[in-house]
DNA sequence: TGCTCTTAAAGTCATTCTGACTGTAAGATA
DNA sequence: TATCTTACAGTCAGAATGACTTTAAGAGCA
């Protein structure tokens, strides 16, 4: 008999991906519930938990299964159980999901798997999804908008060298509002997490920028006393 | 049959309490663990998730079946849920913990039910606890301190009324070091979440000081959009 | 009564931070 | 060559911050 709530882990996967004016916009994946409840709507990737699965990994997992990505970040959000996530299921359906997000780079987001049933949406224009889901996701968003100004989660969605402009971008995308291009340099380069290449993008119909990458050698205290135990991001490999 | 891992909901419960010298420091409230593994050592007070129990819910009894008091304020923290947190046990054993924090009124919290199994502990002074325990009050004290500065926390352990000094001296034992008083009161009252109310604290040995109480208009986007979803409303927005 | 002790409460000052803005540099393109 | 675009450096005023000073209003005591 159990009589334990079912334990499942859900992923929000987040990446920036150009719109139809070619400016980068945030968008999250999605998958279309192919069963009751809610059949035919769309929600949060997930699945139960395995006896012997590590939290993190399983919301690896949700992202790798849904599309073939791996994660550049992953953070946990939130844990929801409310005995109302489903409505008119009784207690024997309960189920708490652990929430993770995760960032995956707007280059290899282009490559990721799409079907009638795996879709990117914009994320600040969702229609009503399963469950609780459009909640999770209001919490998700807030969470990366307040995280992206104390710490290196722009990183997730671009590659190792970027521009300040691709930088500015990033942000931009994320808070939804065009930034000062001067003053967002000197934010920049006053917090000193990112180091110039000496080399510069050429190509450009402009004159050629610098190109920067992320000073690893930097702690941004993002999680404090979890930042490492729980997100083993560079064990991983 | 059961092949889920097991769901436990445990609760950190801060207050603040007078040391020796009569002046307040962060306690927090632990149970001796009177079974395997880890028997004899403190813990975090907490158990198994009922199948029709809110998760808030469930930490609530958390702090209400330890010390017999209510949180003034509850919060989840994280969950817990590494393969490794029981050493020794097998998958069979593994617990997921879904931890929440409260904090209580340190005029509540002298009240408390204590014995030789539940006692208050000082927060920055603990000895090594059962399973995971002192990561997850590393984190929690964190959490605590980062949250401080921008929410309105410091209600949680002060009385309806107060005076700047006591909720400086709130601050000043949650942060661990002195702050100056014109300052705070310079930053209290600029940020304008607390009135004033016109009457003042007699008695004292020194001028009489203003007393204040929160002003619950103002609302601190603590949580973002859970912000009340956490404890009980559903509102959609 | 007057003196001292203590904290309340207001205010000063220099530094740093922030947002808005200007000016010049270095390419490509027409 | 002229023009367009973005890179990058710099200015300026107002806000926020940390250290500090001054005055107010009580209690306690000689």
């Amino acid at each position: 008999m159990n009589e334990a709530p079912a334990l499942a882990v859900s992923t929000v996967i987040f990446t920036l991906r150009p719109d139809s004016q070619g400016s980068m916009k945030l968008a999250l994946a999605l998958v279309r519930r192919i069963r009751k409840p809610f059949e035919g709507l769309w929600a949060l990737p997930g699945g139960p938990l395995a006896l012997n699965e590590d939290l993190a990994d399983a919301a690896a997992r949700n992202l790798r299964e849904t599309t073939g990505l791996q994660p550049r970040y992953l953070e946990q959000l939130y844990a929801f159980g409310s005995l109302d996530r489903s409505p008119g299921s009784n207690d024997k359906d309960r189920v708490v999901s652990i929430v993770y997000w995760a960032l995956v780079g707007s280059d290899e987001a282009a490559a990721a798997i799409e079907s009638e049933n795996v879709s990117w949406f914009w994320a600040d224009d969702l229609e009503k999804l399963a469950f609780d889901h459009n909640l999770i996701l209001d919490y998700a968003l807030w969470r990366l908008r307040n995280k992206l100004e104390y710490s290196r989660l722009a990183h997730g969605f671009l590659g190792e060298r970027f521009t300040l402009a691709q930088l500015r971008e990033v942000y931009e995308a994320v808070l939804g509002r065009e930034l000062d291009p001067g003053n967002f340099r000197r934010m920049v380069e006053a917090n000193g997490s990112v180091l110039a290449t000496g080399e510069r993008l050429e190509g450009t119909r402009h004159r050629p920028p610098q190109l920067y990458r992320y000073d690893a050698s930097i702690d941004l205290t993002d999680l404090g006393p979890l930042k490492s135990s729980n997100t083993k991001q560079e064990k991983k490999k």
